[in-house]
DNA sequence: CATTCTCTATACACTAGTGTACAGAGAATG
DNA sequence: CATTCTCTGTACACTAGTGTATAGAGAATG
């Protein structure tokens, strides 16, 4: 950006600061004005480096995109065992640079109320239920039985975060061995269980 | 309601503009001023039924109450094995009467942005995972998998509609077993299914 | 037919938000 | 040190929405 001493806030820190404000502001609700204020800044500054409120939209709807490339790449990978494919796409779960779940849900959220945004999400929600459903047929899952248990994944992790459940690392894991068992009707193995902890303390 | 021939639009009339409004509206936004225009009416005469548009809201609110009602209610009745216990459960999504998604969706959204909101509808999915947990245990899980398999069932749901995945009735059917043997790990009967058939069609 | 009750319409004051105009302030540069 | 480039602040015009005041219209009732 290389701003000067004297900038207060950057084109970054406008999104940033959007980003930021998702968790309790819907993206089509999100004010100039309050941006402006958490920044320090007047509102004005915001027209500086946005041609308009739109521009600023459009900024979040790039970096949402993301979370579908990194579903669709980890569901493409290589797995041992469909649990070990699984624990693959549960990462992006656990990581906030693969996947942003306030932000998908804040994007969702916008879908319902315009109908351009709304045939964007279909997309994703298609693009990510097709790359899950092929990897369940990679590991020998009919077609129907793909479809449900990819549906059973991904729809189930969209309430989880859309019924806004917190919860600490520990519980999660602990619960984790269900999940799988449930959704693959397998269990998976201590190897692969220890592999998935390794990613989340690295 | 009683009212007079040159009644234009009755209380009642006003609370179902709102909650068709809901399909592409969130609750929060709801304009007085739109649901004049679709009920051809004057925004003033609104405010003769509604102290103001906090009422309408309020009135929306304790119909969105049903929907939590309804599920542990399901969930409660006694059942001769799981996948007719969550046969029982799935009449509720079959039909609008015993739960509105539209309006279960609307309000979970409108808790994002108002706290008071949001308690209310954290109760009511923690009644309804509670009701859930236990129609599972009655049926011989330990307190982990009925959990999980609680929040599978629930979630997906919550899930689904939140996709906005659209599907006729024969489709959805289809796929019935799937979901019943992915939640359950068993299959259901023949004669289960044809019960929950029997129900869809009264 | 005058009155009353229920409901609707017109008109206004008020608020929160957008986008624009324009004047500047601070650092960098000739 | 005058100028230029980048960024910020103040002031304004405009819009969409709420809620209120008030006058009435249509049926029901004495």
């Amino acid at each position: 950006m290389a701003s000067l001493p004297h900038t207060k806030a950057s084109r970054a820190d406008w999104i940033d600061a959007a980003l930021q404000a998702l968790t309790d502001q819907p993206i089509d609700q999100l004010k100039v004005l309050v941006l402006a204020d958490t920044l320090g800044v007047a509102r004005s500054s915001f027209y500086w480096y946005f041609a308009d409120r739109d521009e600023l939209l459009t900024a979040l709807l790039e970096i949402w995109q993301h979370n579908t490339g990194s579903i669709v790449e980890r569901s493409g990978r290589a797995a041992s065992s469909v649990a070990a494919a699984c624990l693959g796409v549960f990462e992006c779960w656990a990581d906030e640079r693969l996947y942003n779940p306030v932000l998908d849900l804040a994007v969702r959220d916008w879908g319902r109320r315009d109908a351009a945004i709304a045939a964007r999400v279909q997309r994703a929600d298609e693009q990510r239920l097709a790359a899950l459903t092929a990897m369940f047929s990679d590991h020998g899952f009919d077609d129907a039985e793909a479809l449900v248990r990819a549906r059973l994944l991904y729809h189930s992790q969209v309430g989880y975060y859309a019924a806004g459940t917190s919860e600490s690392v520990d519980t999660r894991l602990a619960y984790l061995p269900h999940y799988l068992r449930a959704m693959t009707g397998t269990d998976a193995t201590a190897d692969e269980l220890a592999a998935f902890t390794t990613f989340l303390s690295s």
